[in-house]
DNA sequence: ATTGTATACGAAATCGATTTAGTTTAGTGA
DNA sequence: TCACTAAACTAAATCGATTTCGTATACAAT
């Protein structure tokens, strides 16, 4: 039934020694040799014991990924790009939510680290606060790649985006239409990602010598499109007026323009509407929704060479510095924005 | 650095197996001594390798999910409370997308029955006809569950929606209402899930005595809202007429609703459309979406269910016979049907 | 002839658990 | 007292690979 080097050694009249060896192309085992075995291994559809090899060489193959909440466009799809390049590499995936739960997030990350993980993939939650697992797992045999919303507290490798750039460079792009008092609608006060983009949001600000008024920032936990309604209407009713409006996605920008349709506003005219996650639903509204596309793809392959890297300068025993790779999102303008 | 049972047996002056037995509970060691241990353990903060136990036990404590498309609401959120379910339970999830791909699925399965997961739970891409890979991953070790879209040819633990009778259900709801020239959008000819669909709604024309016209039954590959609009559009410009939309999403249905809009039809008098999936977006286009709604959760937790089941009867060495479990979905009733 | 050196291979230890097949001790019944 | 049993424990084999250390052979150099 089940098929081991002791069959292969059997058969070829060889050690198991040699067998393992020619399958791991050690140097002192002859060509012909090699062949000989793997051309027999295939042959018999031999498939070397993950769990077996484990216990000589402290390596399972496995990736550990933790996102924030999986049920959203944005992670869904990062997630599936992940799992291609992990893949590919000849790793598998193990795949947890958190849930924006900081406390699942810990569970999350020491069940990853009991399976003995090579890697840890993780994307933070918007709540949390706390790196004592992180550095755990930095003193624990899997190597950590943080991503996407990660924390400034900790040094690691990171894989984000240029969140202060983009936010600074759309808040200018709107502040050169003419608009003065636009409205930013973040993930928390906590998470580095929203912090950086409001850091760009205040630099735009600052350039331009304009003031920020506080009751246009606002912090929106769910993120969907009832909520983006609320928010826009809640404004409105408490006469804070707007003329421009960023969200962290595109949900609570549709929302909010939903609102503000309803109460005749002038789509761009009276007030500029930007998102974020460039969804294929925002081109079929009316006007168009503009958006921050990041590239996903990109991002889990920038992360997968991180990964790559470090097991290989570990393999040569080097010591290697932590890395900080910055993927650039781009503004897709439209309709709601001309 | 590393804990072993080797430390817990020489700290307490007993041996490796009495330690492994009492973490075991086995009944040939005293409470006493089984208490000493695991008080012992946990103070020290010992965890079993698991991959050294499957040595001989031949249990991971993995479970494969392998999906037709994880960028979707309907799988991204099924996932999810997968996720939930297996992590609960003390297992780990591998979760492997097949991006609608027959031979991605394939190579998926290979990678987990190759990682000997205790389990794999699938649904299968719509396009998927071959059933090799599943019979294979029956004769392996690993316990196979097909959910959601499986196939009628294997005969294996299933667990599905009623997608006969709800959709005969939904269509009849109709017809009542006087609709009598339905389109319905599949999603492939060969997905099980879709075939029971169909027959569903052709059942309800059947006892209602209507013909269909095969013009108004489209398969829509991408089941995107572009694709929804295009659909709608042929449709027209082909000059058949339609007074009832089913689609097997809510993009689909948003989609068409958004041409007809335009075309000038009144929604829901001249058509009526229903979606499935029951998205939030779906109660901000007006008229509001009605959609049939699953129950996500509840099937990820009898998917679950079936797996801990056999696995119990696995123990015991019971030959166990193959479940079919069948979730009731139902439709949620908006303004577009009513 | 002796030493040295690649080259190719193998015996046995090892990783960390589980499990089989005992062994020891105390207690029971005839 | 002796045989028997139950309870509590353990030595050693085992799972399937990797890896260390050692050996045999052939050939070149001295």
């Amino acid at each position: 039934m089940k098929i081991t080097i002791k069959d292969i050694a059997k058969a070829l009249n060889i050690s198991t020694t040699t067998v393992s060896k020619a399958m791991n192309d050690y140097s002192d085992i002859g060509n012909e040799t090699k062949k000989k075995v793997k051309k027999y291994a295939e042959k018999i559809g031999y498939e070397p014991n993950i769990h077996a090899s484990f216990l000589r060489t402290n390596k399972t193959k496995l990736i550990g990924i933790v996102v924030p909440n999986l049920n959203t466009n944005f992670y869904s799809e990062l997630v599936a790009s992940l799992i291609v390049k992990i893949t590919e590499n000849g790793y598998l995936p193990i795949v947890l939510n958190s849930a924006e739960s900081e406390q699942v997030e810990g569970e999350n990350l020491e069940r990853l680290m009991r399976q003995k993980v090579d890697g840890i993939f993780i994307s933070l939650t918007k709540n949390t606060t706390s790196t004592d697992y992180l550095t755990k797992v930095m003193s624990s045999s899997s190597s950590l790649i943080t991503f996407s919303n990660t924390s400034k507290v900790i040094t690691c490798n990171k894989v984000v985006f240029n969140d202060r750039a983009i936010i600074k460079r759309v808040t200018e792009y709107l502040i050169n239409k003419g608009n003065s008092k636009i409205a930013f609608i973040r993930k928390s006060l906590i998470s580095q990602n929203s912090i950086n983009q409001f850091i760009g949001f205040r630099e735009a600000h600052e350039v331009n010598k304009i003031s920020i008024d506080n009751q246009r920032i606002v912090v929106s936990k769910q993120g969907t499109l009832s909520e983006g309604y609320r928010i826009a209407k809640e404004l409105f009713n408490n006469g804070i007026q707007i003329d421009g409006f960023i969200s962290y996605n595109d949900s609570l920008a549709h929302g909010a323009m939903m609102f503000y349709k309803e109460n005749g506003s002038n789509i761009p005219n009276d007030i500029r509407f930007i998102g974020q996650e460039n969804l294929e639903i925002g081109t079929f509204f009316s006007p168009e929704l503009s958006s921050i596309k990041q590239n996903l793809s990109l991002m889990a392959e920038k992360i997968m060479h991180l990964f790559l890297e470090e097991q290989a300068e570990l393999k040569q025993k080097k010591i290697s510095s932590f890395k900080r790779e910055e993927i650039k999102a781009e503004l897709i303008e439209r309709a709601s924005s001309i």
